[in-house]
DNA sequence: ATGAAAGCGCTAACAC
DNA sequence: GTGTTAGCGCTTTCAT
């Protein structure tokens, strides 16, 4: 079924069909409310690729995912992203198309999803220090949004971030509070610029302290369970240890556990552990016994959402000015919940 | 740039080079070089959708993904199969187009996919038992491949699947040759289709060596680190306990340790894990203190390669004809590294 | 070996 | 309010 037939169906030219089913002002309702019956009944669904040839516009947003370091597309994280911005794409029509690249070949394919026309613009992920990701693409003229923010650079960009600095200061003053005064952090990725900010709200909540930083007690890598392990058995075999973790991840946080528990020590009296992650019910803080958390996920959802909000703004208003949005993280501290939630 | 202007450029006919960039056999070599250099020269690219049009194929392969029950997006085999997937298409020229959907209105996104001619076919992941996706996707003539099988079904279909019978067998005859009596299997949610085919492996390498089933040894649930704790806690807790556990998940496994270590237990010792995931390193055994685990992610990586390839071979041929595919899971038992691997 | 012309299914000027 | 016409950029008969 298309749309000439069905006009011919109705005894009415295709363009009247077609301005009664997008909703031109200019037919009469009489009209729109037969056509639109007539199209349903039918099962009729206007052709994606006539629409798009004769509108110019592909009605799709790309996410380019460079695969040869294996953090982006493992990353939990990156799928709950994608739900949220999936859920915008849907209730606006537009498609999300996910091309997955060789890590040197990003440049090569942003191009050429620009020439082909495939898709109005793109999401960028995960950016890093000096990312040179943004330039390139201002420079042909796709319109994007960036998830996070790029600190090295100049220009200014359309972003949507949480805020990083103030979420790990927050969590290092908790920990704080219930007296630490040895906090470890142990972070993702130096070169992604999150970690960067990360690390700045930690070092921010201990200098307003006048707590000295202390260069043993910070690493950094991917964001896994051996990393976890590895880094806090060796910050634990320090001659003056940490007593608390504050992990960026889930994983990080698992096997930091994993190493207080096999150095002997017991988790929520000689060690406490706070971490960047929901999902993270079992970990216990240091004094009171309640679960300790901050809900990432949930917030990261949110930010899939607000990016593709805002690119397909961009793009329907042909709206070229930088926009950006910083957004809070929803943070739970020492919940007071009983038991550890089973989720 | 289009053909257009290109053409012109080189006083040619649009059609001339078309053909020459298409590799049609009818054009002489000299022209085909001299257009073919100077379509890199412009940087020019065929528009897809004017491509899509005429020649009526999407060039895209659909992904839907159901959003209410998390289990699958969340899941990071997920993101392990989209990445081998993305490779293949990459290579073949086509587009990965991702829908997020409400459960309920999966069978919708299908048939609105098909008639708006958004994609050629699609990929249908995490089959459940009795799923309708198959016979739906039939009846529409959408060409797709299951990534998974369906057990209660009578017709014949397209599938791609490991061999999860005989991995749950193998694992589960490794615990028994450590001398294990009491196993116990913490599985997926049993409406999953592989979740049902491990439990068959698991069962039927028990019942070859005469040893009962145990319904309390047998728990099934979302595979999180919770449910792999609150249910290995709560089997630790009877009368005749399991000595060791088969998790179908890593964050199960990590889970089960974590009670097994709070019910005062040692790791390797007393109680053995093994799982169906790698990147687990860190699980010991019962008797070697080796790492021990199976390495699904690689063959999830794998299979996502080989439905993307299938699906496409259909499509090119036209074949209607259902294709199938058995894996042999990549399983590591019992490795003889040395100290747990940190990746 | 090359070109002219038609057409893919839709939208958008421009009439009426 | 509705219809006519001309594209969008490509592929594909059909001529030559």
């Amino acid at each position: 079924m298309n749309l000439k037939t069905l006009a011919q169906k109705l005894g009415l030219s295709p363009t009247t069909v077609s301005r009664a089913l997008n909703g031109y002002p200019e037919v009469s309702e009489t009209t729109r409310a037969r056509v639109s019956a007539a199209a349903k009944a039918a099962n009729y669904h206007p052709n994606t690729q006539a629409k798009r040839l004769a509108t110019g516009r592909a009605m799709a947003i790309g996410h380019i995912i460079p695969i040869s370091d294996r953090h982006e597309i493992v990353n939990p994280v990156f799928a709950d992203f994608i739900a949220g911005a999936g859920e915008v794409y849907a209730r606006k029509g537009y498609d999300m198309v996910l091309t997955i690249v060789p890590d040197d070949e990003e440049a090569r394919a942003y191009g050429e999803l620009r020439s082909k026309g495939n898709v109005d613009g793109v999401l960028i992920h995960a950016p890093r220090v000096n990312d040179h990701r943004v330039t390139m693409l201002q420079s042909l003229g796709l319109p994007y949004v960036l998830h996070g923010r790029i600190s090295g650079i100049e220009t200014s960009y359309s972003w949507v971030d949480v805020n990083n600095v103030r979420a790990f200061e927050r969590a290092t003053n908790f920990l704080l509070d219930l007296g630490h005064q040895r906090i470890a952090l142990i972070n993702g990725i130096s070169d992604m610029d999150f970690a960067r900010r990360r690390r700045r709200g930690y070092e921010r909540a201990l200098e307003s302290r006048d707590i000295p930083i202390d260069a043993q007690l910070i690493t950094e890598g991917e964001m896994t369970e051996a990393q976890g392990h590895d880094h806090a058995r060796a910050m634990l075999a320090l001659p003056n240890p940490p007593t608390a973790f504050l992990t960026a991840s889930l994983l990080s946080a698992m096997g930091t556990r994993r190493a207080v528990e096999e150095a002997g020590l017991v988790m929520g009296r000689d060690v406490s552990i706070v971490t960047h992650d929901d999902e993270l019910g079992y970990l216990k803080n240091g004094t009171a016994q309640e679960p300790i958390f901050t809900a990432t996920r949930s917030s990261v959802r949110e930010a899939g959402r607000r990016c593709a909000t805002m690119l397909i703004a961009q793009i329907d208003s042909g709206n070229r000015q930088p926009i950006s949005e910083l957004m809070e993280t929803v943070l739970v501290l020492g919940q007071s919940t009983g038991p550890a939630p089973s989720r």
